[in-house]
RNA sequence: GCGCCCGUAGCUCAGCCCGGAUAGAGCGUUUGCCUGCGGAGCAAAAGGCCGGCAGUUCAAAUCUGCCCGGGCGCGCCA
């Protein structure tokens, strides 16, 4: 059995999936001193060690960790880096157990190349760690409210709000894996215009099914959808309320319409693995009274003014381009009065980071979004907006057109009814999900190489196939305590630094808020596990080789198992 | 006009935040690989003035400025 002193000095698990991170700390701690100690001190462009960067070099052999802290020293003392690089690695202490040398390269690298027992730890730890192996505790429990998909209730979720629940309900994913706490919720605009116009095509579409004749005015909806709803309410409420008067007629449509197309969204979300913890009614908001509220912490705090009849909010003064209208002069609020109330909200909720997906359309909304919750003394980073932008769907060549005037649209359902949820999903998290993107149908639906879903889930099902091969020929499961060394191949080594790298990815992905690192990295690992499958066997004769290497294997289960997970698409045992 | 985003291989895109060693994938193209763990796989090849010009730097796809090309936003709509 190896060792890692500085690894396991330290009692904490949590040490032990970060294990890369808290050696490249280490090491940093060791550089500094060694800079002080030559009288470099001078040069360095940090006082703190942390200011140390490391990166990991794609050669091999340029070792496991590099810096290029030379450089910068040369630049300030004004010497070679390539002599200040020298002498550095001189006088630098390195532990022995983890660090096998420091190496000079180039024009002044510092090139650390690590104990091969070092990376066979990593193994070890991620058979430990299991569903762990990637989840820290960096977000210290903070409560975060995602806000995703949001669709109008006024009819079915279309393939754009596929994208949105999938970037969204990853996201979330990430961020509990760090360690936040995070909160799904969905705002329901069951309030303006747009419910409005609902209940307005409603009643047009009871009308017409009684035989009257009665034109489908242009602001309402005229999907068909809307048809069935006003046949269901019909069936089951008659025809009497309409007549009664105007506004409790429309009110009774509109509320009967609502129910039954959110009970839709709610069941295509469902079929999709995306639940939601809070279904937000704005409709109850403005009931409260919340919009008056936001109205006066604004007032109070002297960021309103009156011109020409209507309500002003100074967002200029918070960086947006113009000044904004919060109640129009007839009375009525915009739609951004409302919103305000809805983050106001969030925040008196004991949420301490909002996290909005809007679509493109609201692109310009982001300013005074981000001015309102400065001018009620916000933090400016306490919201993170995110844009979701458009989908293309394709079908080979050849674009498919939607309209959602004419009621010509794709809707989710039929998008996972014909390529399935792991392969929408995935497909919609290969992109960073502010650049548009061209959903190919005939691509997700392949059960072939053109596929990157089925490319992961196959490696997945390969490893899982070959620890069933080895149970089956009785050769002991992967256990933490299999002894290692034969693990010696640049593969497996190439292998377990991928896995080692996991947590860290984790970390980013969910800091960033950019779920797609994942998928590029589970291609990369996916790549990498079939490539070393296809030279080298598993399972052989040799017991201790085979041993270390269904150790290998089954690491790497667990970690495309894991990242899987976080994407919410299935990791099968068997295809 | 102002603001934001995007220009990287034939096509679709990573990489850019935080500058470093020969710029990466997928698809498509070409050529190979199944009498042993799943060929839904692998290997190899071809394919690039990283939109252009300047600047900063020992070092620029990455930072800055200007230009060109594409998209979007700039309502008392939602």
């Amino acid at each position: 059995m190896e060792r890692c002193l500085i690894v396991e000095d330290r009692r904490d698990t949590l040490h032990h999936r970060l294990m890369i991170a808290f050696l490249k700390a280490d090491l940093a701690d060791l550089l500094f001193a060694a800079v002080k100690k030559a009288g470099f001190h001078s040069g360095l462009a940090s006082e703190a060690p942390a200011g140390i960067a490391w990166e990991y070099p794609v050669d091999p052999a340029f070792g496991d960790l590099s810096t290029t802290l030379a450089f910068g020293l040369a630049k300030a003392l004004r010497r070679k880096p390539r002599e200040i690089a020298e002498q550095i690695a001189a006088i630098v202490e390195i532990p022995h157990d983890v660090v096998d040398r420091v190496e000079v390269a180039g024009a002044g690298y510092l090139n650390f190349i690590l104990a091969k027992g070092f990376w066979r730890g990593v193994v070890r730890q991620i058979l430990l760690a299991g569903p762990a192996w990637g989840k820290t505790d960096i977000g210290n429990g903070q409560k975060v409210l995602v806000e995703f998909v949001s669709a109008n209730p006024t009819g079915p979720l279309v393939v754009v709000n596929a994208r949105a629940a999938a970037v969204g309900d990853a996201i979330a994913r990430l961020l509990e894996a760090v360690g936040f706490s995070p909160y799904r919720e969905y705002y329901v605009n069951d309030a303006g215009n747009q419910f409005r116009n609902l209940a307005l095509a409603m009643e047009v579409r009871c009308r017409q099914l009684l035989g009257e004749d009665c034109p489908m005015p242009e602001e309402a909806y005229p999907g068909d959808y809307v048809i069935d709803v006003a046949r269901e309410f019909l069936e089951r409420h008659g025809q009497e309320t309409l007549a009664a008067p105007e506004p409790e007629r429309r009110d009774r449509l509109g509320r009967f319409a609502v129910e039954r197309i959110l009970a839709w969204q709610q069941a295509a979300l469902e079929a999709y693995g995306v639940t939601f913890d809070n279904w937000f009614s704005e409709r109850a908001l403005r009931g409260r009274g919340d919009p008056e509220l936001a109205i006066e912490a604004l007032r109070a705090r002297g960021h309103l003014y009156e011109r020409e009849g209507a309500l002003w909010f100074r967002s200029t003064a918070f960086g947006d381009d113009k000044d904004r209208v919060l109640v129009k002069g007839d009375g009525e609020s915009t739609y951004f009065l409302p919103d305000i109330a809805y983050h106001q909200d969030k925040l008196a909720r004991g949420f301490e980071l909002l996290i909005d997906l809007w679509g493109p359309d609201h692109h310009g909304y982001v300013a005074r979004m981000q001015a309102a919750m400065q001018a009620l003394g916000h933090p400016p980073d306490a919201l993170r907006i995110l844009i979701v932008q458009l989908v293309r769907l394709m079908r080979g060549n050849e674009q498919i057109r939607m309209s959602k005037r004419t009621g010509q649209f794709v809707t989710m359902d039929e998008l996972v009814a014909e390529v399935g949820r792991d392969a929408a999903r995935f497909i919609f998290l290969t992109r960073r999900c502010d650049s548009p993107l061209d959903f190919d149908l005939e691509m997700a639906k392949a059960a072939s190489d053109e596929n990157p879903v089925y490319y992961v889930q196959y490696a997945h099902t390969r490893l899982c196939s070959v620890l069933r091969e080895a149970a089956k020929a009785d050769v002991a499961t992967p256990s933490p305590e299999d002894n290692l060394e034969p693990l010696n191949l640049p593969e497996e080594v190439g292998l377990i630094k991928q896995l080692a790298l996991y947590p860290e990815l984790v970390i980013g992905a969910a800091q960033a808020l950019e779920p797609h690192r994942l998928t590029a990295y589970l291609h990369d690992l996916a790549a990498r596990f079939h490539g070393y499958y296809n030279r080298h066997r598993i399972i052989s004769t040799d017991t201790s080789l085979t041993g270390a290497r269904l150790a290998l294997v089954a690491a790497c289960r667990v970690v495309i198992g894991n990242a899987l997970n976080l994407l919410g698409v299935s990791a099968p045992e068997r295809m």
